[in-house]
Order: C-alpha cells, then sequence, then structure tokens
DNA sequence: TAACATATGTTAGATGCGCTAACTTGCTAA
DNA sequence: TTAGCAAGTTAGCGCATCTAACATATGTTA
C-alpha cells in the first residue's frame, strides 16, 4: 500500500532480516508448541528483538501468522507433486500417494497443519493465504482426469477429486487429533486409504 | 434468566448454581465467538460475578471448555440418535441421515465443532470429555452391523463404520472451513454426501 | 439458639500478552 | 555533509488468567 520503492534489499540494517527472521521463528514456534501455546513475544525472544519489533514489519499476531500457514501450504503443495511423480502421474499409485503424502504432512506437522485448517478462521480471509492450497487441490484434478481418460470413467473429474480430498482430509484430522485412537485403536491408515481409493475414484450408481 | 430477579435469586451473595450458570455462558459464547475469542472474564461479566469467581468450581479455564466440548457431543449424538430413528433403523437412508446430521451440527454450530475437533487438543486429554463421542460412534457401528446382514455385505463393519466418519467428518470440516468454498464453490454436500455413502458401504473388491 | 466449619463469593495484585506512542539510531540518497 | 526515513528501543495501556487473602452465607452440631 504505502511501501513505495520495490526495494528488495533488507539485509544488514539493524538485526539483518527480521521480518524473515520473525516468520520463521514463528513457524517453528508453532510446529513445536501449537498455535494456541504461541506468542508472539516468545518469537521476539527467540530473534532477540524486543516485543514491539514485529510491528515495524507486520499489522499484528494474525498477519504473521498467515503467513506461516502459506509456508505450510507451499511445503504441503511440494510433497504432494514430488509424491504424485514418483509413484506415476495419472495412475491410481499415482493418486493414492497424493492422500499418503497428504497425511504423512497432516502427521508430521501436526500442529502447523490445525493452524492452515480451521484453528484460526480469521487467518483464511488474508490475502494469498489459500493460494498455495488451491494450486494444490487443481493438481490432484489434474491427475484424476488423467486416471478417468485413461480408464473409461464417466464421472466428472471434479467431483471425484473432491470426494478424495473430503476422505484424505477427513483421515488427517482424526487421525492427529487422536480420535481415531479412542474407537479404533491401531488403525492402519494407510491400509484404509489404500482400500478406499478405488472405491471413491467409481461413478456413482450409474 | 433475566437480570437481577431479586425475589427468585434474592440478590444473593451466593449465586445459587454458579457452576451451570457458567458453563452454559461459556457454552453460549464460545458458539457466538469461536473459542479463539472466547475468554472467560466475559462469561463471569454474563454471570454477573466477579472473574475470581471460577476457581471456586473449576481448576482453570480448559476445564470449562472441556465441559462445553462434552456438552456438544452430548448434543451431536443426540441429533445423530434422533436422525437415524427418523430415516430407518439399519437402512442406506438411516445411514445417511447420520451422515447429514453429522455435517448439518457442524454447519449448525460451527465454532462449537471446531473446539470439539482439533482447535484445543488439550481438552480430550480430560477426563469424560470423549464418552459421549464414542457412544455416538458405538451407534454407526451397531447401524452398519445391521445392514451389512440385512444386505449381505461381507466386510467388516467396524471398518466400513470408519470410513464413513471419515469422509462425513472431512466434508464437515472443509465445508465450515470454507475450504470448497475455493476449489468448489457451489458444492452441494448433501448430495455428495448421498452419493458417496454406498460406494462406502461397499465391500473394497479385487 | 449460638458457634463453628465449610462453601462460595469478594477485592487486590502478580504476571504475561498484544499493541501503540514516542523516542533513538544508523543507513542512504540528494 | 546532512536531511530523511527505516527499523530498532523503552514505557505504558488494557485485558486476560490465575492466586492469595479476606468476607459472607449456609448448615451442622452442641
Amino acid at each position: 500500500m504505502t511501501s513505495g520503492d520495490a526495494v528488495k534489499a533488507k539485509a544488514k540494517y539493524h538485526h539483518g532480516d527480521l521480518r524473515e527472521t520473525l516468520v520463521r521463528a514463528c513457524y517453528d514456534l508453532v510446529a513445536e508448541k501449537g498455535a494456541e501455546n504461541f506468542s508472539l513475544a516468545d518469537a521476539c525472544r527467540l530473534a532477540g528483538v524486543s516485543t514491539a519489533a514485529p510491528y515495524k514489519h507486520f499489522r499484528d499476531r494474525d498477519e504473521v501468522l498467515a503467513l506461516v500457514v502459506q509456508r505450510g501450504f507451499d511445503e504441503m503443495s511440494e510433497l504432494s507433486m514430488a509424491a504424485v511423480e514418483k509413484a506415476g502421474v495419472g495412475t491410481l499409485a499415482g493418486i493414492t500417494a497424493m492422500g499418503n503424502a497428504y497425511v504423512s504432512f497432516a502427521v508430521e506437522n501436526q500442529r502447523l497443519f490445525r493452524l492452515m485448517f480451521g484453528q484460526h478462521p480469521v487467518l483464511k480471509r488474508q490475502e494469498g493465504v489459500m493460494d498455495e492450497g488451491t494450486g494444490c487441490f487443481s493438481k490432484v484434478i489434474e491427475q484424476v482426469e488423467i486416471y478417468c481418460e485413461r480408464n473409461g470413467v464417466s464421472g466428472d473429474p471434479m467431483a471425484i477429486a473432491v470426494r478424495l480430498w473430503t476422505f484424505v482430509h477427513g483421515a488427517s484430522s482424526l487421525l492427529i487429533d487422536q480420535d481415531y485412537a479412542v474407537v479404533a485403536p491401531g488403525l492402519d491408515v494407510a491400509a484404509m486409504l489404500e482400500e478406499t481409493t478405488p472405491l471413491l475414484l467409481a461413478v456413482p450408481s450409474s
């Protein structure tokens, strides 16, 4: 808005690059303690600056968290793409691998995953936060499209992709929130995905 | 209950049932503003007591929130049972109705639903919070068992119930968190459930 | 009925966080 | 060289959670 020049040289003023340092510190703190136990003041202590310093770079706490979330979607996207390319583009194995990558990301980044989805709803309203997310999803549609073409499935790839996403997201959420543990301890989520993905790729009741 | 009726409450120094009043106030505040914008102090003002009063009844803020969550699972359970009994015990329609009740509860109690699942993980560790939840899930298994028997489905009812729960929970989460809105605006979740439930009730072939 | 014990309120205050205002420092460009 | 601005600082406000010490209602018992 009010920033004039497109200058990228932020290095070596007083601190170095405090903006990046703070985002990184917040990312790490959220990963470690969860967003519900996170304080911007802690991040300041990690970065070695006063608690007023962030406000020279960010509007408020939520703006930093939104950047953390954005970074989370970015990484998730990369992992997802890597998985499908390794397992086979447009194949059942590739699509299943994307699902497994989604769940794996959720498990290995539980607290970040919670922040990305639902824990702090206001973050998604911020500019650009969901861009990486939508990019990731369009990759799923793409894969499903290829699969449908190759295997003569006549369903709408978009609808099928939504079903897959829904299932995989539900599995991730229930798994990291320990809800499976209560009613179905020892559930093998990877096996469930392997089993269920083909069911969801079918055309409904034609 | 209106404020300060001297007849009923006698303008007491002792409140009468502050414990229940506070839980109720917290429930309402969470429903209205979300747990991330909730303060116990607000609940105290609603109840007309000092901010130190709750600590005569509860260990800390989290204990009150845990009771709110418990109450949420309780209500969800009731709605779910009512739905299946209305739509038909042990039938596809009944099972689909349970799923729709789950999603409806999530939509109509978005902020409470978030608190129940994942927003504040420590709550689930509290004694008795998940009892209602497990009771609700065992009802799902029961329905699936009857369905499988009647329709000659040879799959494990437990595994099938987990699949159904996973899908329905994913749909609820993505719907209330506005994630569908970004990639699939105007998605008809009820129709998707109707379509997908039969797929998930099938035995994974091959 | 008087007196004590206990449950349940109160006020005061310690500690911590988000955020703002006002001041200071040091880089950079005219 | 120096004016201007970017990016730090300290001080402080308001609000939150929770504790300690004190006050009052309730009900049990002598």
